[in-house]
DNA sequence: GAGGGTTGTTGACACGTTTCAATCCGGGTG
DNA sequence: CACCCGGATTGAAACGTGTCAACAACCCTC
C-alpha cells in the first residue's frame, strides 16, 4: 500500500476540521475569517489540522451564506480589441491585491451576449463589476445594480453619476494634441479617418481636432476632411486609401489622423503599396498607442491611452464603492499623452 | 408612490417562487433542471411565477449543493501574450455554448501567482481549467485533479496521457515548414533567433528547422547558428540586430528564422534602423501569425497558429471530460501552417 | 372492482459556511 | 466568599438549491 491519495477524496469541510482539531466547526471559522479573536493555542491546533487534512474553504459555501461572492466581473466589448489586454492586466492586479477573483466575460460586440453575462453575474452573485458596454443603452447595467451588483464603466464618461461610477480618458483633449501637433508641422489639409461617428469616442476625438484648428485662428470645416469607415479595423484602414488620397496630389491630405491605431496601421500598409511614403509624402497619427506601433517602419505617432491605469483605477473605484459604505458614484477623467514617433515630419510643399 | 423598485430587493429565492406558483420547492427546481419531467400547465405557472418576481437562480446555492460550480477557469501565462487572445475567444465561444462562465485568470509568468490562481480555482470548485503551464513542474495540477478539477493543458504536448488532455501545435513540423521554404528559396546560411532553449516549444522549432536541412542532404551544422535572446519580446528582436549581423556582409546570414512574430517584427526594425532591406538583403520569417504581423511592410512571412481551434478544441475536451464518464485522456496535435508574404524572397548572390 | 403501472408532485434533508446569542471559565473586586 | 467581568468557545440556526424516496392521481387490464 502506498501513500498515493485517492483519485476521489472525501470531501473535507470546516466540520472535519473542527473534529480533527478538538474544535467547534465556528471556531475553525474564526480561525479562517478572524484570526484575532481565537487563542494563540486553538489557532494553532486547527491550522494543524488544516494543513494535515488539506483543506480547502469552499467558497460556495461562503457566497451562499453572505449572499456575496468574492468574485468580480470584467465584461469586455472584444477580447480581441488591443486595447482590452492592457486594461485586463490593470483590473487583474488589482483584484488580486484585494484578494478577488476576476470572472472574464466576452460581450463579442453583441448587445444579445451581453444581456447573458449581466445574467450570468447576477446568477452569480458577483461582488461587482467593470464594464465596458456595447452601445448608449445601459438598462442592462440599471437591472444589474438593481439585483444588488455594483459596477463601474469604463471608458463611458457619459454615465450619470447618480447610476454609477466610471472611468474614462478624455477623448476631446487627445484629439486636440493630435491636432497641435499636426498644425505646428505645418500640416494645413488633414484627413480624419474613423469609424462609425455613431461611437462617442471617436466623435469626440474629432471634435478635438477641429478645436485644434479654431484654436489656431483657422476654420475646421477649410481644413478637416472625414472619411468614415464602417469599422476600425486594419482591413477597413486599407480599404480606404482611395478615398483619403482622391482628388489628386493637389487636393490630396498633408496629414491623416486616425481614430485609432489599428486603421492608422492598415492605412500606412495602403499607402506604401501605391507607393507613397510616410511621412515624406503624408503624415499619420494613430489613437491608442498599441504594442505594435513602435514596430512598424516608421513608428507611428499616436496618443497613447493609459490602459492599464484605466483598469486599474476602475477596479480601485469598485473595490471602495464594495467597501466603503460612504461611497459617492465618482467620474474619474484621466487626460491621454501624445507619443511622436517617425509617422509624422513637418510639412515640405 | 411610485413603482420604482426598492433599491435593494427582498431576496427571492425557489421557494418564494414556489409559493407564488402554489408547488413545491421541488417541483421550481425540476422547472429549471429538468422541465420534461413536469406537466405542461404547472410549468407554465411556475414560469409565470418566476418572470413576475424577477427571479433570478442563485449559482453559490446549485454549486454548493451539487458540489460543482459551472465555471472553468482559463489559467494563462500572460494577458498581453498575442497568442492568448485567439485561444481566449475560442474558449470563450465553445464554453458559452456549453453554458458555462469562464474565470480568466493570469499568471503573469510567475510560478506563485499561478499556484494561487489553481488553490483559487480548487475554492471555487471549479468544473475545470483550460491551462498553460507556466513551467515544466506540472504539481499544481496534479494536486488541482486531485481535488476533483480536471484540466486540459495547452501547448504543453509533452503532458503524459495517464495524468490529463492535452492540446497543441506541432512545434517540430512549424520549423521544418519555415526551413524548407527558406531553403527551397536558395538560402543556405540561416540564424535562428529564439528565446531561452528551456522553453520546450523553442527547443522543438529548432530541431524542425535542422531537419529541413537534413532532410535536403545538407549539414545542419554547416548551415544554422544560433543567437539566444533572454526573452521572447520586440524589444529583444532589435537589440539582437548586432549579433545576428556579426561577422560581416560575407558571413552574416541569408535568413533569419525567428522563434516568435515578436522578435521578428523587432528584428526588422532593427535590420531597417541598419538600412537594411527585408527582403533583398535578408530574409524574415516569424512563428505565430499575430494580427499586425500582416500589417508591417513588408508583411512578415510566417507560420500561422490555429489559435482560435485551439482554445475552442481545449475546451470541447473538457467538456467531454466533464460529462462522458467514459473519458479517456487525450492528446490533439495540431499542424500549423506556412503564410507567405512579403518579407522572404529568393536569395540573390 | 382490485391490482399494477405510469406520470406528476411533494417534503424533508443535506451541502459548507457564517453569525450570534448563549455558555463557560478563570481571575479580580467588594 | 459571593459577585461580576471579559475573553474564548460553543451550538444552533440560517442561506438557496438539488435529490430522492414516498405518495397521489390517473389510466389500463383482467
Amino acid at each position: 500500500m502506498s501513500t498515493r491519495p485517492r483519485s476521489t477524496r472525501p470531501a473535507v469541510g470546516i466540520t472535519e476540521v473542527a473534529r480533527r482539531a478538538g474544535v467547534s466547526p465556528g471556531t475553525v471559522s474564526n480561525v479562517l475569517n478572524r484570526p484575532e479573536r481565537v487563542a494563540e493555542a486553538t489557532r494553532l491546533k486547527v491550522e494543524a489540522a488544516i494543513s494535515e487534512l488539506d483543506y480547502v474553504r469552499n467558497s460556495s459555501g461562503s457566497s451562499l451564506r453572505s449572499g456575496r461572492s468574492d468574485s468580480v466581473g470584467l465584461l469586455v466589448l472584444d477580447v480581441t480589441n488591443p486595447f482590452f489586454t492592457g486594461v485586463a492586466r490593470g483590473v487583474e492586479d488589482e483584484a488580486a491585491e484585494a484578494g478577488l477573483a476576476v470572472v472574464l466575460l466576452n460581450s463579442a460586440e453583441s448587445q444579445d451576449r451581453q444581456r447573458r453575462n449581466v445574467r450570468l453575474l447576477a446568477e452569480q452573485r458577483a461582488a461587482g463589476a467593470v464594464v465596458m458596454p456595447v452601445d448608449d443603452d445601459l438598462s442592462d447595467l440599471l437591472w444589474l445594480s438593481h439585483q444588488g451588483t455594483s459596477w463601474v464603466a469604463l471608458d463611458r464618461g457619459d454615465v450619470a453619476e447618480d447610476v454609477g461610477c466610471s472611468v474614462s480618458v478624455d477623448n476631446h483633449a487627445g484629439g486636440l494634441a493630435a491636432g497641435r501637433h499636426l498644425i505646428g508641422l505645418g500640416h494645413e489639409r488633414i484627413t480624419f479617418l474613423t469609424g462609425p461617428f455613431a461611437i462617442e469616442q471617436v466623435r469626440r476625438r474629432h471634435e478635438g481636432l477641429r478645436d485644434a484648428f479654431t484654436d489656431a485662428g483657422m476654420d475646421p470645416d477649410a481644413h478637416v476632411r472625414v472619411v468614415e469607415q464602417p469599422m476600425l479595423n486594419p482591413q477597413q484602414g486599407e480599404r480606404a486609401v482611395d478615398t483619403v488620397l482622391a482628388g489628386g496630389p493637389r487636393q490630396r491630405p498633408q496629414a491623416v489622423f486616425c481614430a485609432n491605431d489599428q486603421l492608422a496601421l492598415g492605412l500606412m500598409k495602403g499607402l506604401g503599396r501605391r507607393g507613397l511614403r510616410v511621412p515624406d509624402d503624408i503624415s499619420v497619427v494613430g489613437y491608442d498607442n498599441v504594442d505594435l506601433a513602435d514596430l512598424v517602419h516608421p513608428g507611428l505617432t499616436t496618443v497613447a491611452q493609459p490602459k492599464y491605469d484605466l483598469g486599474r483605477t476602475a477596479m480601485r473605484l469598485l473595490g471602495s464603492e464594495l467597501n466603503d459604505p460612504g461611497h459617492r458614484h465618482e467620474r474619474v477623467l484621466f487626460t491621454p499623452e501624445l507619443v511622436v514617433r517617425g509617422s509624422t515630419a513637418a510639412y515640405r510643399p
